[in-house]
DNA sequence: AGCGTTTCCAAACGACTGTTTGTTTGCGCC
DNA sequence: GGCGCAAACAAACAGTCGTTTGGAAACGCT
């Protein structure tokens, strides 16, 4: 019988959810054993479950995290009264500064969610999709008032958007040269201008 | 005492790197075991070690087809002798075309290459590389040439560029509107004219 | 001081992991 | 028709998997 745990606010647990989420986007959900995570917390594998119901709650719990951290952040700049360049600029900030703050969370809620259970699943995909749906808005709006190009393919364009902001987690570590405004500022520059002169 | 085994050209071992291809592309590399791979061939889990030296040696064949795969097409675009937005149009296509051909390889070389032991990790990390610097060479001859606006950033450039294309795995499925060749020419026409009209 | 609750240990559950071994099967070839 | 060989089976290896259970500490509260 799987033990309905207190999903509510115990430090211990969130210990273990942030644990949880450094594991799995170093090694992945597979990849990463209910010992290691006992390892990493100097207990034994069994009183993990003082804590949770399952392994899966707290892949659950990590990509839920990544994802409501990308909706907030990018609800403040989609809903900006402002031309849509700009709101795409804020837009992508907002992107690289959440995906870099929560650079663990971010990554399993990219790469990790696949392995959750179809029910489970639909939850992370209805997060993803009213994401999507700020970008989409943005365009949308920047070709009805003339600020972007008439014959954008709308789909593809949200599409492109959004690839450069899900493949920070491919090559940004910390410390590099340019901070997450500069590199969010830069990209909607080069999204906005092109790369031609 | 892991055995080498015959690398060169076994049927029976083709088919078995091409049943990995699908399943480590579906569940990943940890989520898959040798029981699933030995299912879907009709064989007994310990049968597939007469033909390969281990779970390991399987994902580097896929990683490594992938990799090359991405490499051949990608050279032909960027040798060619032609202007750097058409040739960025060309390796766009190249590239999205080579996605979907390879779907599967494709999707484990962009995503398990990190679960091979280090040694491994730096022969794909080169062709990695070595395939990046295609792109540069494109963007920066297409910079000192007036092609492209000279106040780019060069490194950022491209991993936007790459980015579109290694997103890809993320949303494309066979069978939807447009085609990879259409893809890949709108992809360059929004990165080189930019969505501001 | 004593109760209740939280936290963890200790031990075990059955199932599954990747891999090795010795043996058997079936085919092409001389 | 026996030989050599490749392919697959059958069985086992030692270890790990996620999870459950019963009980022992350690805590806050009154």
């Amino acid at each position: 019988m799987a033990q309905v745990i207190d999903r509510t606010h115990s430090p211990r647990r969130a210990e273990m959810v942030r644990a949880a989420a450094r594991l799995f986007s170093e090694r992945g959900y597979h990849g990463t054993s209910m010992q290691h995570l006992a390892d990493a917390l100097g207990l034994l594998r069994g009183s993990l479950y003082a804590h949770i119901g399952s392994k899966e709650e707290l892949l659950f719990d990590v990509v839920d995290e990544g994802a409501r951290r990308f909706i907030e952040r990018g609800r403040e700049a989609a809903e900006l009264d402002a031309p849509a360049p700009d709101r795409l600029r804020r837009f992508l900030i907002a992107h690289v500064e959440t995906a870099i703050e929560h650079l663990e969370a971010g990554t399993v809620f990219l790469n990790e969610w696949r392995y959750l259970s179809d029910g489970l699943q639909d939850e992370v995909k209805a997060k993803r999709d009213f994401y999507e749906a700020q970008v989409r808005r943005i365009i949308e709006e920047g070709v009805a008032r003339g600020e972007f190009r008439p014959d954008l393919d709308i789909t593809l364009t949200v599409t492109l958007v959004l690839s450069a902001g899900n493949w920070i987690y491919a090559w940004y570590r910390p410390g590099g040269a340019l901070t997450p405004t500069q590199i969010g500022e830069k990209y909607s520059d080069l999204l906005v201008r092109g790369l031609a002169r």
